[in-house]
DNA sequence: TATTAATTAGTAATGATTACTATTAATTAT
DNA sequence: ATAATTAATAGTAATCATTACTAATTAATA
């Protein structure tokens, strides 16, 4: 993979935010730098990135967002202003799968859906 | 809301199958019952039906998949083959949400992903 | 510096889903 | 049973996220 000023200001826009941004997003936002990017451009970079494990994407619904945090880790989703904020928590789903079902497990997607503590 | 043959169609084509059928598996299966149904009707009873509890709706990356087993449950994802199997497991995390990011917890949205024993 | 191949901008295409509209048909009051 | 009412439909167009395509550009390299 070589240099391409696109791909570096698309990375420091995802690292500049916690939000887990969309592909949508990240457009508008390297558009302030690169007028002309195309919407194209960000996304073959995006997945690009991601199959180099640099970024990950999170299935959101009907989007994908993406999240500069790679390591293994879940979600709380709030209801009410859609906001999705990284937790860690601790628990071994594998073995249990792999004993009841054979079940080779890879990873763990997890989501926790509620109401943030804004909203309370 | 009224009968309609057309929404009954999608009901037993629904609970005919466990396999988490999208929208358009459902609207040619229902096709061979009502030839000119329309992929509207399909997508509007399905979300008519969810709103009523009836059926659940699971977002498998950029599809929608729909389930009569209403019963909140976790889900297998076999990479290989796609499928897609239910399964229970035992956990408490609301509590501890509740606890550490004070979020309020309605649902829990939990994905295992990985090789089915179709092909170990 | 010339060559090569990755990367890009711009645009068209795709696939899932929703919106719109005139018509059809299930219910309700007569 | 019949007419009136209005939810539901078929068919089509529109939308939204994403991918594919192509000719032009540009980073690396010989």
């Amino acid at each position: 993979m070589r240099y391409s000023r696109q791909r570096e200001v698309i990375m420091n826009v995802i690292h500049s935010t916690s939000t887990h941004p969309t592909a949508d997003w990240v457009y508008k936002k390297t558009q302030q730098y690169i007028p002309n990017i195309s919407l194209g451009t960000v996304y073959r970079n995006l997945k690009q990135l991601e199959s180099d494990g640099v970024i990950a994407t999170i299935h959101d619904g009907l989007v994908a967002r993406y999240d500069c945090n790679v390591e293994k880790h879940d979600h709380l989703k709030c209801k009410v202003c859609g906001s999705l904020t990284d937790l860690k928590l601790d628990y071994d789903f594998k073995s249990t799968v792999k004993r009841k079902f054979n079940f080779n497990a890879d990873e763990i997607d997890l989501t926790i859906i509620g109401t943030c503590s804004k909203h309370i």
